[in-house]
DNA sequence: TGTACATCAGTGAACGCGCGTTCACTGATGTAC
DNA sequence: TGTACATCAGTGAACGCGCGTTCACTGATGTAC
């Protein structure tokens, strides 16, 4: 009994350090959801294990919460793709592909605020950990081309009027982002059902129905 | 010389105490803007007092971020309220609008982030602080009434073709908030021009040109 | 006109706390001989 | 098969620091008599 009445937590085995690493990550996500402060040791307190301890796994917390952001970039990225690949038609895979944005975006809020909230700037970022900042860029591009390519195939389909597939997926992803963001932060506002199509239509330029 | 070489601080005269008051918010906002920790005592360092003296205007840090968010809602209303009133057409009066919205989002993001940022949970608030949870959101919804209202007129001049006002607002409020928010997160990510009228028009159904 | 006093704006020292970081360590477990 | 040793996963105590908050205070200035 350590007095907290916690669960004592059973060292790793051999080989299987690495393992502390994922508890860490989980207690940060944890942490982050509930809106608690992120220090070393409260991530610490939470995954079961003495301050120290976080240092065989990550140089500081920014390490852990980009590891958390690289983490949902690749989940994101997931997500979309997945989504592309159903729906019958290029409409309907657009619209899905919107959608799966906005669900991947509300299922962990305070993580996607890491990835898109400008918590850092990406210029500054730029200079302190410039690989870090440009692996961000990259995965951000990769789900922007999705964007595009959704839209391209609308209008290749006849379903979107768009003259400009690119301007047109950027303008789709700032009203994804912004209906994300807004969803949450004004979330006593009565949002419109079906919000998020009429804002993926309007944007995509799609035609149907 | 008190050592730091920074100009002696001149106490204010009898009657005008209050003068600190906005010193204070005017430190908190520079440390805001360059990205530096907000704390009590670097609001202090910031504005040349000692840190006991914030105590004589505002109860803790939350109330001076409350104070700044709130004055930026009476900012945000007034400069779109100014903007709906220049341009000779509805649809010149909206893009204007909603420039003038990315415009002042745009001026001081850190701020804006504090108004719409869902730094403070919307919910979680209420709780706390009702009456500035309330505060906020008629101001929030003041702001909106404006959007709806451009859109509206719109409609009545024939150049826009929402058969929803409300509904397209709250859309055209969303990419706007995207937008402006996207532009700091991903500010390398190569914008196209206009990319502001493409959302607007876009959103607000709008017909011409 | 002079003076005692109240008020006002702001201070300096002190406190306890949680933080990040360091250090030498512990003790279980796999490995070499 | 037994045993000494190296490695690995994680710890406990300690440090200096900046934080929020309290307290009794200072000293200038307006006000009452």
């Amino acid at each position: 009994m350590t007095g907290t009445g916690e669960h004592e937590r059973q060292r790793n085995p051999r080989g299987e350090g690495a393992r502390l690493r994922g508890e860490i990550l989980d207690a940060a996500r944890e942490l982050l959801a509930e809106g608690e402060p992120m220090t070393l040791r409260s991530v610490a307190r939470r995954a079961g294990v003495a301050a120290p301890s976080i240092y065989r796994h990550f140089p500081d917390v920014d390490a852990i919460m980009a590891a958390l952001a690289d983490d949902a970039f690749a989940a994101l990225t997931d997500v979309l793709e997945r989504a592309r690949a159903g729906g019958s038609t290029a409409d309907e895979r657009l619209i899905a592909l919107g959608r799966a944005y906005l669900d991947e975006a509300a299922r962990e809020p305070a993580v996607y605020r890491l990835m898109f909230g400008a918590q850092w700037d990406a210029a500054a970022a730029l200079d302190v950990h410039p690989e870090r900042a440009e692996r961000f860029q990259v995965m951000g591009m990769n789900a922007f081309g999705l964007l595009v390519g959704a839209v391209e195939d609308c209008v290749r389909a006849g379903q979107s009027t768009s003259s400009d597939p690119r301007r047109d997926a950027a303008a789709l992803w700032a009203g994804l982002h912004g209906l994300a963001g807004l969803r949450v932060a004004a979330s006593l506002f009565d949002w419109p059902d079906g919000i998020d199509v009429t804002v993926i239509r309007s944007l995509a330029r799609l035609t149907s129905r």
